[in-house]
DNA sequence: TAATTATGTAACGCAATAGGTTACAGTCAG
DNA sequence: CTGACTGTAACCTATTGCGTTACATAATTA
């Protein structure tokens, strides 16, 4: 299990692409072709990166589509992984 | 982009974990917590992995729960690629 | 043969979520 | 002050993960 909380991928965008670019939100929303609301919930961790968003980040800033799906992975994973001794699972191998 | 269709990874959990160990369905669906409508939608390609079945699956098979996550992204990747060209999308980098 | 088991799937319901639009309040630069 | 940028609330839609129940079919077994 991964130790420590992964960055929720918002905060890399802003990080990694927004600011270092001198791009506002709402350009930014611009150029992706989605709305205002749907980037700034996705910033301010309300909303996730969905494989078409990912392509569109490709798209944008040049980045690879698969690293940002990644990033969401990671983040969904140990939030997951934080409720495992909740589930009630037998096992089967291993 | 990858070149050839990934997959489904309920198709990997039927060859990689459900043959191999000649479980059932509906014994690996008690297993892991779930009904058998869940599991059975996921072997037939008609559900994803979701993070929370990852996790259920790293118990049951004593596989990594990323693997499976990554296996998910990797179809769910190669689909919305599909359908890049579609998106309307101006760069700001790159 | 008759009964049981396994499987896929349809028809429901529920909760969550990704996306959109509109609207409002706050901040900040000119 | 004015205008731009931002977060966010309210409301809508479509999708999805999961559950239950029920049914038809296939396969196994008594």
């Amino acid at each position: 299990m991964r130790m420590h909380n992964p960055p929720h991928p918002g905060e890399i965008i802003k990080r990694l692409c927004l600011e270092p670019l001198g791009v506002s939100v709402t350009e930014a929303a611009q150029a992706l072709g989605v709305s205002r609301k749907t980037l700034s919930s996705i910033l301010n961790a309300r909303a996730s990166i969905s494989p078409e968003m990912a392509v569109r980040l490709s798209i944008a800033f040049g980045t690879s589509a698969e690293s940002w799906l990644n990033h969401q992975t990671q983040y969904d994973l140990w939030h997951a992984e934080q409720r495992r001794k909740l589930l009630r699972v037998s096992k089967l191998a291993g």
